[in-house]
DNA sequence: CTAATAGTGTCTATAAGACACTATATA
DNA sequence: TATATAGTGTCTTATAGACACTATTAG
């Protein structure tokens, strides 16, 4: 564009103060098995314990609290991509589901200045955490429940961006198929509504009329094998349980119907 | 915070690349009658012509495009209060319902240089808009339908940001109780079935069931006057209406039941 | 009385929720 | 055969959707 160019002559960078960072930050959760009651699943929260001291050896800011894990966002990519690489980098894996959620700006959130924050929640599958917590000190990263996460000291202005993570996915996990992301691509009835009752852990489903609303679900279809017969697995239990996937479909959920 | 101050005198804040600005950008959109129907209502989107000069008298970036209204954060407010700020600025007005829904970030969608824009959404209520386009130049800013808005030549990556803008006005009048702020305080059920469907105008309501589901609204409430009589009011038609207002209660939706 | 908008009643099909029951496997 | 998990059947009550109908005003 011609005429952009020639009005950048004019244009002066330095007329607004500008941000002195610009950092992306992710909430990390899993599911996991309920230690008390192993017919139950859990929701879980990855924290990082900052070390008291930085790579030179001087004094961390926020050093030997918990955190989220996050960092810098490069000018060459978006804070979405730098969620996705530092995610990368922090377990190791790839295809991770994540979603921004929100925006921490409010001036003197941070000590070091200016700094916003990017907010994004990810799901990431319990085996990657369990193996990233074996490489590293142990010390240094947890999974914590989303009770035992409030008693901590936490860093920064973190505290408030776990609760909006936590009602965001909760909003998604009931609006939306996210529970896809926490389970394995075929997976049975009662997986899917361990997943659901570990989010909604005060809500109560009727175990079995969860069956009949099944053919409501249009979003999920039974997996077929080769001979056209209904994939089952015993993984769980004695008793064979039919398998099924995630189907793409839009939603829509309305309060006026 | 004592031991935060001592990691602070080693603390750099240059090691960085930092972002080259920091903007709120604002859709702003109101409900004005259907001109063709006149018993209809319809969404509308508030946009700015960008000046071929600037005020200095320079050629503009993207000059003679339709833009989203905005402006640059200032390092003492946050996103949203320089939203709120600049819509007060441009309307006129306090207490506007404003929501962030995203941030914009995609190296090179701006040709100044790394700048990152946070979207909000707006809604404002017709009479104030009327005003402000009274008051200021007609051909500077204007009212669109849907469908005209991306006929236009949209500045930046604005497109992209009235599309989202879009989505998530619908999915929040779906989900929330966000009608009301299209409405007066206190309404009637036609007023309410009217903004319904501006917004959702390619679904349908069969008009005389609605009111066999207000029972079901525990949002909303009858409007009692002094007598404890229901407040009734002749605005819209000559047999006179039921008012009801919009009750703060939170609304869980859910598709799995 | 007419026209215009507000609001009800009624019928049928489908869905929700409670809870008793059956099915398929292993050891 | 015991037992553990998967899955059905049945009954009552609530809701959805279609559509015919009634109500209250102004002029």
């Amino acid at each position: 564009m011609k005429k952009n160019e020639e009005a950048l002559k004019y244009y002066d960078l330095n007329k607004y103060r500008t941000p002195d960072g610009y950092t992306s930050d992710i909430a990390v959760f899993t599911i996991v098995d309920d230690e008390e009651d192993q017919n139950k699943k859990v929701l879980k929260l990855m924290l990082i314990k900052r070390s008291e001291i930085d790579a030179e050896g001087n004094p961390n800011i926020e050093g030997g609290k918990w955190a989220l894990p996050g960092g810098f966002v490069r000018n060459d990519e978006t804070a979405f991509e730098a969620a996705k690489r530092e995610l990368a980098e922090e377990t190791g894996v790839d295809h991770i589901h994540l979603k921004h959620f929100g925006v921490y700006d409010k001036p003197g959130r941070d000590p070091r200045g200016w700094i916003i924050a990017n907010a994004h929640y990810a799901i990431v599958n319990e085996y990657y955490l369990e193996h990233r917590q074996a490489a590293d000190d142990a010390d240094d990263v947890q999974l914590f429940t989303l009770d035992e996460v409030f008693n901590l000291d936490l860093a920064f202005d973190h505290r408030k961006i776990i609760e909006d993570s936590i009602k965001w996915i909760k909003k998604d996990m009931a609006e939306t198929t996210l529970a896809r992301t926490f389970l394995p691509r075929e997976f049975t009835i009662p997986e899917l509504q361990k997943v659901i009752l570990a989010v909604f852990y005060h809500k109560q489903i009727e175990s079995n009329n969860f069956y009949k609303k099944l053919h409501k679900f249009d979003f999920i279809e039974e997996v077929k094998g080769e001979n056209n017969e209904v994939k089952e697995t015993r993984r769980n239990s004695k008793r064979p349980a039919k398998m099924y996937r995630f189907v793409d479909k839009e939603r829509f959920v309305s309060i006026y119907l």
